[in-house]
RNA sequence: UGCCCGAUGGUGUAACUGGCAACACGUCUGACUCUGGAUCAGAAGAGUCUAGGUUCGAGCCCUAGUCGGGCAACCA
């Protein structure tokens, strides 16, 4: 997005906490003044909305300071993780508009090098590998928040028995959490992370790219760190949860080093939407359970229900601008998001008109058989879209909700006897009005002022009102999906006593109508963007077929009528 | 009960590191308009969790407390 870009205009724009710390970093000249994040996703689901603003900040930081951003899927759990997510993954980050280039890299990569580290613990007298299980060593041994544990048993064994244990288990002679690696660190420590944390665990499951090489795994203490020295990471950004692990990192790091650099971690706090889950379980629990159509439907949180939605990457940018990053918990209003969206499309996208609830208006003035050409306007924030021909003849269709039989005040529409200019097109009068048994209006009637036509230079009128219409013979059908927010409540977690979320879910967050459009849609192409003109904008689904449009309703204009109704 | 992190309008983020709180979203007015959109103009809304202290001066520093979040996975 190019409006109001204010960093060289504004005189100083203020920097978050993250930019503060590295400015500081440079002008001490640290790590050789480099700046290199990376983006660790667990490739074990999809990647939602507060991934976005982690990688906006990964690779925005980086760039604002002239370093490099990788791409580094932490799979070191492979019995939840696959390919299907690491492609998913790569895909939405490039569709974000991030560039890794050749820097994609898998702590699984490391496996040989973090084998060879853990050796080296070991000779160091740094790790031992302990037969404790995994409830004796939760029950007897790791003590509580405010009671220190004690140490296990095998923790003094000498180390070459340490070195022979860990290379059997390396060997697959041992089963499943029969035997673990530790970290000799400091069974009374107040922060329970460092009261020998496990750096290896036995799991004969086959991982997704190493194979059945390997059947003990590195845990994400000793991988991330380890990984990011690697790397040459200079600012390894998490989210708040991650700050009790710091020493961690810091104590793994330690132990390796030989030379002055050192990655640092950096927590922030994550992005939490209002009316809007962002939990990885939970989103898998709506896909597994079908509450939803499945990971990319267009009510999920995730890049790619939104990129299916109709949101751009622009404005997903834009928006993880906006809502900036600090340490301190917060509950982004949904507005911000839906003003972000707006914003962008309101600039790029082709106007049209499309009647989502149609009624039936007759010009009984009008000649039969007559077409007329109209001009349209295809965008008035950018006169270099041009202008496009729209059909007008007698009969139409027109929004039910234009039309009110007792008008409340301050209704600009259509009502019996009251005039509005049909956009682009004439000032119509409605005449008359039939309806069905059940009294439901079936069709209206008006007559048209022939004098009255848009852009025919005789002196205009003015009314109230404008609707928008489409031409009965000439419009094109087209299914239209009404999304509307997925569950009811601020914080769908607050649920009632005995229910979870899922019983805040908004039972009307779809609703699916049938429209009538004006044929310029008819060579639409999935993801093609348009406003409907009153309405909102909407997108070209990817399952729309020519001759079947399908079209999502990326969110509504603002419409400050139906907020006074309310 | 231990340790760690945090607390600024309804929401989020600022405040040039001590000089009497700004920006955005939202809300409300009004103008304009052939989209009740967009745009433009304006308004309301916090005295910065509380109590002490340091200082000429504190949202920024100190002390104590309160409230919120996190930590006891062979998850990340």
């Amino acid at each position: 997005m190019t409006k109001n870009s204010p960093e060289n205009t504004e005189k100083k724009r203020s920097l978050n906490f993250l930019e503060q710390i590295i400015e500081k970093d440079l002008a001490e000249g640290k790590n050789e003044k480099r700046v290199h994040t990376r983006f660790p996703p667990e490739p074990n689901g999809y990647l939602h909305i507060g991934h976005a603003k982690s990688i906006c900040l990964n690779f925005g930081l980086a760039e604002k300071y002239k370093g490099l951003t990788n791409l580094r899927f932490d799979d070191t759990n492979p019995v939840k993780e696959d390919v299907e997510y690491v492609d998913s993954i790569k895909e939405d980050i490039k569709w974000l508009g991030f560039d890794w280039e050749e820097r994609e890299y898998y702590a699984s990569d490391y496996f040989d090098q973090l084998y060879e580290w853990a050796i080296k613990l070991i000779k160091d007298g740094k790790a031992y590998v302990d037969e404790l299980d995994q409830e004796d060593f939760a029950k007897n041994y790791r003590g509580t928040v405010n009671t220190p544990g004690k140490n296990s048993p095998y923790r003094n064994r000498p180390m070459e028995e340490n070195l022979d244990l860990f290379e059997r288990m390396k060997n697959g002679e041992f089963p499943d959490g029969s035997k673990v690696l530790r970290a000799k660190i400091d069974m009374a420590s107040p922060n329970m992370l460092m009261r020998d944390p496990a750096l290896y665990r036995i799991k004969h499951a086959t991982h997704h790219r190493t194979g059945d090489k390997w059947c003990i795994y590195p845990m994400y203490d000793y991988a991330h760190g380890q990984s990011d020295y690697i790397e040459g990471i200079t600012h390894s950004i998490c989210t708040l949860e991650f700050d009790i692990h710091r020493p961690l990192y810091d104590w793994l790091i330690e132990q390796i080093v030989d030379t002055e650099y050192r990655p640092h971690q950096y927590e922030f706090a994550r992005l939490n939407l209002s009316y809007t889950i962002m939990s990885k379980r939970k989103l898998l629990k709506l896909v597994e359970e079908k509450y939803v159509s499945g990971w990319n439907d267009p009510r999920m949180p995730t890049i790619s229900g939104f990129r299916r939605r109709g949101y751009t990457p622009e404005s997903i940018r834009y928006f993880a601008d906006k809502v900036g990053v600090a340490k301190r918990d917060n509950v982004i209003d949904v507005a911000l998001l839906e003003h972000s969206i707006r914003e962008d499309l309101n600039k790029i996208a082709q106007r049209v008109m499309a009647v989502l609830d149609p009624v039936k208006l007759v010009i009984d003035n009008y000649p039969e058989n007559e077409t007329e050409e109209i001009d349209a306007v295809n965008n008035p924030e950018d006169e270099s879209m041009g202008k496009r021909k729209v059909p007008f003849s007698k009969e139409l269709y027109i929004e039910r909700k234009d039309f009110i039989e007792d008008p409340p005040r301050k209704f600009f529409r259509l009502a019996p006897d009251r005039e509005v200019r049909l956009r682009y097109a004439y000032i119509i009068k409605c005449v008359s009005v039939e309806k069905d048994e059940d009294g439901k209006i079936t069709t209206i009637h008006c007559t048209y002022d022939p004098d009255t036509k848009s852009g025919s230079g005789k002196p205009q009128r003015k009314v109230k009102g404008t609707i928008h219409w489409v031409s009965a013979e000439h419009a094109v059908n087209a299914e239209i999906r009404l999304y509307d927010r997925l569950f009811l409540k601020e914080d769908p977690n607050k649920a009632e006593e005995g229910k979870d979320f899922t019983s805040n879910l908004n039972p009307d967050s779809l609703n699916i109508t049938h429209g009538k459009i004006e044929p310029f849609v008819e060579g639409a192409k999935p993801d093609d963007k348009f406003q409907f003109e009153r309405t909102g904008y909407f997108c070209v689904d990817k399952d729309s077929k020519p001759g079947k449009l399908l079209f999502n309703r990326t969110v509504p204009l603002r419409d400050s009528w139906a907020k006074r109704n309310k």
